[in-house]
DNA sequence: GAGCACTGC
């Protein structure tokens, strides 16, 4: 997909062998340094001779950590069902193990027209894709054919496949339409200690599976401490350890706490510039905001030092700055301004992004403040929110090490060691005690879990969280009252959206209007900082804007004058006043009328990237449409009707987040009754008595925000089950929907009477 | 008139 990210993914650099073919060198013994290619052994899985460059790479994999336990490990594969596997980073095992495992497992399947396959799961896209390529280079097949890999939007794999890379959401997908896997002889679960959601889902969902087909084997792979919780939850399953290959790292903790951890940050990154042997600079933070603010003050507290000390070139990075200024992590340090002058040095200002997803060579020093943000679930308010919170013993340890990768490194850690004991938790919560469940529960009961209360989570989540989960799919139809599925709910598990969303498009042609509720789906789908900055386009930091200027939704113009009247502008040509969703349904519309021309995009301050995403999205979402025979159907833009049924689809799904304005000018949250304000990003030009919202955001004060005016008739028109009044706390509200029934009954007693 | 950890289908 165009849209991604160029990233450097760790495991690339990890590089181990195939043991089939090792094993034939040593058989054939001269083979091994049989380099002229004319006499060269036959590859099993193609029926072609081997490249020279398969021999080339098979040397350097000779050498790599997890290869000489390689018939350890098929030992243990032959005798268990299960194994854990920790290797740290370095080690090859997701390279590598997927390979043994090839090699030592029958793939033959009682359909003799295909073989079985042997899957791999990833968290992350990029690592499926990347990784899938290698291992295809190393076993010296065309990626997707033998090699391939499954993401969303993408998939590179062919009936010969034996060996599939996907990712673990993925993996999901496809257990929905074969419950028991059956095509799968083996699945690996890699980066298992990363705890996604979907590897969670996973975890339980194997474990019943592994007991109805005896056949399937499971390699549970994982870089951390928690090996013995994986392994008591598979029933005592054997664990394997591969040493890694890392340089030592030395720690170091301050005397006292910091009061101010972005000051002690960034006196830090001053006092190694200043004191310690050449070497780049990674400091993690938490946000956006806060890293530019450092990248600013470290570029002049080391710029007041004058040319006594090396030049500095300072990088953020953080997931929503765009792939050009990304890329800028991987560039040289800077070089000394003179000739025999002090060294330059990169000092890299990463949110958590550089603790997984990203690897950055050449670094040195980590400093490491001890937060990060993370997401919190309060299943009483269903409010989702990021919380800056101290990260875990195994993130700290997970920091610290990249600091060892090319050389021996120090790590700052900007707390006590005492607090590193006994103030930290072992391990981070795992997502799934920190996630609204509703699309989860979901999914659980389309893959036919009926118990949830009893179903074999590693770590179960809240009972409140799973009945608020329950609760809304039921107010929405998916489930019936016993908590059995619902034809609409089979429907709407299979859309790749939240519940709400995946119920207002199926709904959409009731109210025919589904053409645009699928797009509207597709540009709330992308992303949610996306909608926000559709919604807004201006900002009002300056040294930000050159970074902000390509980010997601509008471009963000410099600060002159003419920019921000332009930026204005362009937002009144697409605002609508009824709305947000409704703005976001004119971007969109613009967008294709302009032929989806880049040029137009950033003359328009729309950021072409969100919308080719949103695109994409929109694609998918047809096609499952159609699968369900849905009609794709349109008001006629001239009705006056045409925004009303749009208004009144989105409200089906969304009839749960409506806000009323009181009186006092404040507006409450339905029935949870939250003081709420509107975001001021919202491009109404009045204050509705009752608004739709898509999002509600904790910040400095409570905020809904991507909002739409309603109207309360549509309410008790819409949604009677849950404005039934008899549940309903005693507010403004109420009162203002006891009006609207009476006035209900009155019109159906004249209706009647007319009759 | 505010300020978005990171993924994923």
């Amino acid at each position: 997909m165009g849209t991604e990210r160029k990233r450097k993914v760790s495991l690339f650099d990890v590089v181990d062998e195939t043991s089939l073919s090792a094993k034939i060198v040593k058989s054939n013994g001269a083979m091994g340094n049989n380099n002229n290619g004319g006499s060269s052994l036959i590859n099993r899985w193609n029926g072609k001779p081997y490249s020279q460059r398969y021999y080339d790479i098979l040397e350097k994999r000779k050498n790599l950590p997890v290869w000489h336990q390689k018939e350890d490990f098929l030992q243990v594969l032959k005798k268990n069902q299960a194994i854990i596997l920790v290797g740290e980073t370095g080690s090859g095992k997701t390279t590598q193990i997927p390979q043994f495992v090839l090699e030592a497992v029958d793939l033959e399947s009682p359909d003799k027209r295909r073989k079985m396959m042997i899957a791999c799961t990833q968290p992350r896209r990029v690592a499926a894709m990347s990784v899938s390529r290698r291992v295809a280079e190393e076993m010296d097949v065309t990626i997707g054919e033998e090699v391939g890999y499954s993401i969303r939007f993408e998939d590179c794999s062919s009936a010969r496949t034996v060996l599939k890379y996907l990712t673990d959401g993925m993996l999901l997908r496809e257990a929905m339409t074969d419950p028991l896997l059956e095509r799968y002889k083996v699945i690996i679960l890699d980066e298992a200690h990363e705890r996604t959601l979907s590897t969670d889902v996973l975890f339980g969902l194997l474990k019943e599976v592994l007991k109805n087909r005896p056949d399937l084997k499971l390699v549970v792979m994982s870089a951390t401490l928690e090996a013995e919780k994986f392994q008591g939850y598979f029933g005592e399953a054997p664990l394997m350890k591969v040493p890694g290959r890392l340089h030592p790292v030395e720690i170091f903790y301050t005397q006292d706490p910091e009061r101010d951890y972005l000051e002690a940050a960034i006196r830090t990154v001053v006092q190694i510039h200043l004191c310690e042997p050449l070497g780049d600079i990674l400091v993690f933070l938490t946000g956006e905001e806060e890293i530019e603010d450092a990248c600013r003050k470290i570029t002049k507290e080391i710029g007041n030092l004058g040319d006594q000390v090396g030049p500095v070139k300072v990088v953020p990075l953080y997931s929503t700055l765009p792939p050009a200024m990304q890329q800028k992590i991987f560039e040289p340090a800077p070089p000394p301004l003179q000739e025999g002058g002090p060294s330059g040095r990169k000092i890299v200002v990463s949110t958590n992004i550089a603790e997984t997803s990203l690897t950055i060579d050449g670094i040195v020093y980590v400093i490491d403040p001890g937060f990060s943000k993370q997401k919190v679930y309060n299943p009483r308010v269903r409010v989702e929110s990021l919380l800056v919170s101290p990260i875990s013993k195994a993130s700290a340890h997970q920091r610290s090490g990249r600091a060892g990768r090319t050389q021996p490194g120090k790590c700052f850690r900007l707390y006590t060691e005492k607090s590193f004991n006994q103030d930290l938790q072992p391990q981070t919560y795992p997502e799934i005690l920190r996630s609204n469940l509703a699309n989860t529960v979901l999914t659980l009961k389309k893959l036919g879990i009926d118990d949830l209360v009893h179903f074999d989570f590693m770590d179960p989540p809240a009972p409140e969280t799973l009945m608020r989960a329950l609760e809304v799919l039921n107010y929405l139809g998916a489930l019936d009252d016993e908590g059995n599925l619902t034809k609409l709910g089979e429907i709407m598990s299979e859309f790749p959206l939240d519940p709400q969303l995946s119920k207002m498009l199926v709904v959409s042609p009731e109210f025919n209007c589904s053409n645009e509720i699928l797009s509207i789906s597709a540009m709330l789908s992308v992303c949610m900082y996306a909608v926000k900055e559709f919604m807004c386009p201006i900002r009002s930091s300056s040294a930000t804007v050159l970074y902000g200027s390509h980010a997601p939704g509008w471009h963000v113009p410099s600060d002159s004058k003419e920019a921000q009247k332009a930026a204005d502008e362009a937002k009144a040509r697409f605002g609508h006043i009824d709305g947000d969703h409704l703005t976001l349904l004119n971007v969109y519309h613009a967008y294709k009328q302009n032929n989806e021309d880049p040029s137009w995009c950033y003359e328009n301050f729309v950021n072409h990237r969100a919308l080719k995403a949103a695109d994409n999205v929109r694609q998918q979402l047809v096609r499952i449409m159609a699968r369900f025979n849905l009609k794709l159907c349109s008001t006629d833009f001239n009705s006056r009707d045409y925004y009303i049924n749009i208004r009144k689809s989105i409200l089906a799904g969304y009839f749960m987040q409506v806000a009323h304005l009181e009186q006092s000018g404040h507006y409450l949250t339905v029935k949870d009754n939250q003081v709420v304000h509107l975001h001021p990003s919202n491009c109404l030009d009045h204050k509705p008595e009752w608004v739709i919202y898509n999002e509600y955001v904790l910040t400095s004060r409570n905020y809904i925000r991507t909002v739409l005016d309603i109207r309360g008739e549509w309410l008790v028109d819409i949604a009677p089950h849950y404005y039934d009044l008899q549940n309903f706390p005693q507010c403004e509200a109420k009162r203002v929907l006891e009006k609207l029934y009476r006035k209900r009954e009155r019109r159906k007693e004249e209706n009647r009477n007319r009759k």
